[in-house]
DNA sequence: TAAAAATACTCCATAGGTATTTTAT
DNA sequence: ATAAAATACCTATGGAGTATTTTTA
């Protein structure tokens, strides 16, 4: 007995015909005839009275239909909905859930993208990717990871962000050894930007400048205020006008990010691929 | 997709293996394997997350589970029942009724018999067979009907029965022609039973006595306040003791009935048969 | 005799089996 | 190295089709 049985025989008590349900149900009439009878023995009581204008239910018949009709409507719609469930749980970086996601969720129509997790350090999403607590996550700087799809997305080039009042808000562009002349505004030492930043300075010979640590989002209020330099990304820059803040290009761009998409299957990958082409 | 997909399907959860899962379920594990694979096709998302020691219910999976499990078991319990449904809808006559069904229905376990209708001619009883409204009955003096399945049961011989008052009461036997003197308690003009005294009162030359009409069940209680002579089936009359009322073998047993047990399918006439002889 | 259902038969899709390979710990 | 799942390949069941027969109003 399956499914297709029962859908069958609701069919043909509801037309009270083989040949109409047969119809309708897209079947030859000695298929459909078949399975009615296929049915009948497999249960071990007649379902349908025969008649030379079609078939009536018997009295079992009957109980059966109002018993089993509620509860196999109520099955295949619970199968069809979940069939056509296109949510993707997604995780992210703060820069991209306040800049991006907003207008990506909105255009992704028929697909429901919740953005669930974001992390300072996106790193953090690849446990929750392989754990499934997650569909899909934007990670930045690793181009694979076993177990997982991904695919590169684009390079974010990160501009130094001062008050309009600062030293620097004066140029047109900065050099990171100007930069680091001031105090510098980062988000927390596991991220990469904090480590960044570190390296360059290093490189660059510098006894490292004061640093206030602060969580992303409160970066360029801190900024706004005068305290330091921060450094933000083009995605960031390109969306919004920050009074107060003048966001200004670091020459030979030394801070950047290359941004990669993972899903858990290539069929995820690609739908949200799209998605971020458009 | 079909239930048995779907009954795989939460099995493997339930047992977090596919291997389990198929032992548990009687069918290879590669089979399994293969349905599972087909399901999730179908679906269009993944249900599990494989690993080396077994396997994992995704996001997706487990909602449908949850969706599913409850509804799943819901229609395979009623398509159980059903499936275990013994029910047959009976009809008889009064006699039948009164003093053979009540020990026949404690004794057919395990089949669930409901004497649903009861009629004074047993002949209406066909309609309602055929319509469907009953799945069997006795129905007496008739051995065959188009479309319907029958057997004989028995010869019934039917008793005179008087008050123990009456002048009649005295003897052991009596004949047709000593009945036919006093006033007649008969059931309705249209039974077997009535027009059966009419044609023995015609056959002896006799004018046809006073006759009071009455239903079956009120017979008994007329003869025995000596109103007249009336006739009660030998099943009737084996079982009670009525009091002040005595039963008389009627010489040559002139007035008889054949019990036959008629049935909607063959089926259940062989299990009602067995019921009959044992 | 006309309309509906059942039967006869043929074909192909697919569920299930065994043997084997892949994968991850 | 081991345990689990996936794959390859084969077989057999059964679902669906067309043509035909049976049944009953």
């Amino acid at each position: 007995m399956n499914l297709q049985m029962l859908e069958y025989f609701l069919t043909a008590a509801k037309e009270k015909s083989i040949t109409k349900a047969a119809d309708s149900l897209f079947v030859s009439q000695p298929a459909l005839s078949k399975q009615v009878s296929k049915l009948e023995e497999t249960l071990g009581f007649p379902l349908f009275i025969r008649t030379s204008k079609g078939i009536s239910l018997t009295h079992k018949g009957q109980k059966l239909y109002d018993d089993v009709e509620p509860t196999l409507r109520k099955l295949q719609s619970e199968l069809y909905s979940h069939m056509h469930d296109r949510e993707i749980r997604m995780g992210s970086d703060p820069f991209l859930a306040s800049y991006f996601f907003p207008d990506y969720i909105e255009q992704a129509n028929p697909f429901n993208i919740k953005l669930t997790y974001v992390k300072d350090d996106s790193l953090e999403l690849l446990p929750l990717l392989e754990s499934g607590g997650i569909d899909a996550a934007v990670i930045q700087d690793v181009s694979r990871h076993k177990g997982l799809q991904s695919t590169f997305l684009f390079h974010d080039t990160f501009f130094a962000a001062v008050s309009s009042n600062h030293d620097l808000a004066q140029q047109h562009t900065v050099s990171i050894s100007d930069c680091l002349l001031y105090t510098q505004l980062l988000p927390p030492t596991s991220t990469p930007l904090y480590k960044r930043i570190h390296l360059l300075a290093e490189e660059q010979g510098y006894t490292v400048p004061p640093v206030i640590e602060l969580p992303y989002h409160a970066l360029i209020g801190f900024a706004a205020q005068g305290y330091g330099v921060t450094y933000l990304p083009s995605i960031m820059v390109k969306k919004i006008q920050y009074k107060g803040v003048e966001f200004l290009p670091i020459e030979n761009n030394p801070i950047q990010r290359e941004m990669h998409l993972y899903a858990l299957d290539s069929s995820t990958l690609k739908i949200l691929k799209t998605g971020f082409d458009t």
